[in-house]
DNA sequence: GCAACTTATTGAAACGTTTCAACGTTTACT
DNA sequence: AGTAAACGTTGAAACGTTTCAATAAGTTGC
C-alpha cells in the first residue's frame, strides 16, 4: 500500500520538495500561484501530512496524553469530554490513558505517551504516586499538569477543588439546616481528598457555636452500591429517638447509594433521610428528590486543564499555573430544612 | 533540551546503533551479555524509543483512534472504556476523537488520525454520513471498524446491537405485563437505529393476537430532558378512563426522564407509570425503583471491537467481522405486571 | 544595459529508527 | 587441516518531513 508523500504531490505540482512543503505548512514565502498549483495537486492526490514525520523533525507535536484513573467515573467523564473539546478546538488530539489506580500502569503509560512524543501530558496520579512518576516527563523538558489529586509538585500545575471548603459548604449547609448528626460517608482515609473534605466538614462543626453537633465517618469505599451498604449500617443502628443520621456523601455516586438505602428502608430522601453529594455530575439532576450537591465544576477543570497545558506548550517558560475552583452549592430537594 | 536517541545507548554501551536497536526491540539475533549490556545501558540513560521515527521507518505503530460522538453520553462511555482498556490489554494505545454529530468534523478527525499514523480506527459515524466518509481509511489500507451505528460498507466490520430485536423484547415485555397501550419515547426518525427498534416493538405487537394493543412514538430527542418533556405531554393529555401509557424508552436517559415526569405529576413510576428503557447503563440501577430495561452491553461492544481491529491490523487478510449482540431482558422494578 | 536589490525556488542535510546485505569470527563436520 | 555452516556484529540506506543556505529569477534605480 503507496504512501502518498510530499515529494509526490511536489512532483505532480512541478516543484520542488521544499517549495511543496513551504505551501502546505504555510510557513515560507512562496508565489500565490504556486501555492495553488500545490494545494490542487495535493487535493488531487488525496495527499495527508505525516505527522510522525513531521515531529522527528521539528521535535514538536499536535497530541496531549490525559492520564486518568477511570473514564467510567462520571466525574472524570466530564472532565475528559470538556478537555477533549478544548484540546481539539485548539489544534490538538487527546490520548486517552486509564490507570486504574495501579502505579504501574501509570508507569507504563507515562512512558508509551513520551514514546509517541505527546506535546504534554494532563494527568491525575493514581494513590501513592509522588512526584517522582512524572521524571521522565521531567527530564524530556515535556509539559504536564496535574488534575483533581494534588501531589506536591512545585514545577508542574495544577488544576482541582477546593477540598476543603467543598467539604466546609456542605457541613454548614446541613448545620444551617437543622440537622446534628453529620455521616461522612465513602473516601478512602489516604488520600488528601477525603482528608482535605473531612476537615472542612469539621471546620464548618467548629465554626457553629452548637456543641450538641455528632460526627461520624464511613471509610475505604466508593460507589453507590458502598453508599448503600454504610447507609443501610448507619439506619439499622439507629433508634427511633436518636438524632436524625444526615449523609454527607465522599461524592455523588455514594449519595445516591444512600436513595437506595432509604428505598429499602422504606423511607424517603429529604426530611426522613437528609442527603447530600459532591461533584454534580448528571445524576444528580436524575433522581428524585434532586440531590443537592456541592459543584465542583468537573466541565471546567477539563476545558482549562487543556487551557493551561497548551499555555504551556506553547510557552515554555510560563510558570505552571496552580487553578483552584471555588466550589459553590447547588440546592435542590435532598436536604431540606429540617 | 537534548533527546536521547538509540545512539546514545548503542555508544554508552559500546555497541553499533544496529546492535542496540537489535537488542531493545528483541528482533534480531544479539548475544545474551551484548544485550544485558544494551539494555543496562538504556536503563541508565532512562532511554525511551521514539516511536514516531520507528513508525516512520516501519509504517507500522501502536496507536488506535475511536471516534464517538461524545463522550459523556453514557452509553459511549461504557463502551470506550471497555475499548481502552482491551486495546491498551493488546499493546496498544487510543486516541480519543468526539465527532459532536458533525460531519465536518468528522472528516477533519479522521485526516488527523491518518496523519498521526495510527494502526486502526473503530468509529461510531454521525448521523448521515456514509461510507464515503471512510475513503481516507480504505485508500491507505488503515485497518477500520463501525460501531453502533450501522453504515452499510461491505468492506468494514461492524460491532453492534441487534436493535430489531431489541425493540422486540421491549415491546412484547410490555404486552406481556398487560399493558396496552404504547408509547416510544426518544431517538430521532432518520436514524437506522430508531427505525429498527420501532420496527421491533410493532412486530411484537403484530406477534400478539391483542387487536386492542396502540402504538405512539414521540421522536426528535434524546436525553433525559426531552423524556421528560414527551412523557409530560404525555400523561396531561391522557383521561383518567384511557388506558395506561406504557413508556418505552428510546434509550436509559429518555426512560429516566419519565421518572421525572411522574415525580411533577405526583405519580410514581412503576404500576402508575410502567417505564421501560434500552442499554442499561449504570444509572438504571441508581435510580428508584430500578428501571427495567434492555441490556445492549455497551462493554462488551468496546472490547469486542477492540479485538476485532485489532485481528485486522494483526492480519489485514482476515475477513471484516460482522458482530451483532444479542440484547437480553433486565428486569427491575419499573415495569411490574399489571 | 548593468549593478543592486528583493523575491521565489531548490538541493541537501537532519531527525531516530529499522533492517538489508556484508563482514568477521567461532563452531562443526568431513 | 580444510571447508561449510552458524552466529554475532555492523555500515549504510531508507522512511517523510522541515529548514538552512544557496541559487535563480525578477524588479528597480541609475
Amino acid at each position: 500500500m503507496k504512501r502518498i508523500s510530499i515529494t509526490d504531490v511536489a512532483r505532480k505540482a512541478g516543484v520542488s520538495n521544499a517549495t511543496a512543503s513551504y505551501a502546505l505548512s504555510g510557513n515560507g514565502r512562496v508565489a500565490e500561484k504556486t501555492r495553488a498549483k500545490v494545494l490542487r495537486a495535493a487535493d488531487e492526490l488525496g495527499f495527508i501530512r505525516d505527522e510522525a514525520a513531521a515531529r522527528l523533525r521539528t521535535g514538536r507535536s499536535k497530541m496531549i496524553g490525559v492520564v486518568i484513573n477511570d473514564i467510567n467515573n462520571p466525574f472524570f467523564n466530564e472532565l475528559v469530554g470538556a478537555f477533549e473539546s478544548a484540546a481539539w478546538a485548539a489544534g490538538y488530539l487527546t490520548i486517552l490513558c486509564t490507570s486504574q489506580d495501579d502505579v504501574e500502569r501509570q508507569k507504563r503509560l507515562i512512558s508509551s505517551l513520551v514514546s509517541q512524543g505527546v506535546a504534554g501530558v494532563a494527568i491525575s496520579p493514581v494513590k501513592g504516586s509522588g512526584t517522582e512518576d512524572l521524571l521522565p516527563l521531567r527530564t524530556r523538558g515535556i509539559a504536564h499538569l496535574v488534575c483533581v489529586r494534588d501531589i506536591n509538585d512545585e514545577s508542574s500545575g495544577f488544576v482541582g477543588a477546593d477540598d476543603f471548603e467543598a467539604g466546609k459548604l456542605a457541613g454548614a449547609y446541613m448545620i444551617r439546616h437543622g440537622y446534628r448528626r453529620l455521616c461522612f460517608v465513602g473516601g478512602f482515609k489516604h488520600t488528601a481528598t477525603w482528608r482535605r473534605r473531612r476537615k472542612g466538614i469539621l471546620a464548618a462543626i467548629e465554626d457553629s457555636t452548637d456543641e450538641t453537633i455528632t460526627f461520624e465517618e464511613y471509610t475505604n469505599g466508593e460507589g453507590h452500591e458502598f453508599g448503600r451498604e454504610a447507609v443501610d449500617a448507619i439506619l439499622k443502628k439507629t433508634n427511633p429517638n436518636d438524632p436524625r443520621p444526615a449523609i454527607l456523601g465522599f461524592n455523588d455516586s455514594t449519595a445516591i447509594g444512600a436513595y437506595l438505602a432509604a428505598g429499602s428502608a422504606g423511607i424517603s430522601v429529604g426530611k426522613d433521610l437528609p442527603v447530600i453529594g459532591m461533584d454534580n455530575i448528571p445524576t444528580a439532576d436524575q433522581v428524585l428528590p434532586g440531590l443537592t450537591t456541592v459543584e465542583l465544576f468537573p466541565r471546567r477543570m477539563g476545558s482549562e486543564a487543556a487551557r493551561a497545558l497548551i499555555g504551556q506548550i506553547k510557552d515554555s517558560q510560563q510558570a505552571a499555573s496552580k487553578i483552584i475552583l471555588r466550589p459553590v452549592m447547588v440546592e435542590r430537594g435532598s436536604a431540606p430544612a429540617l
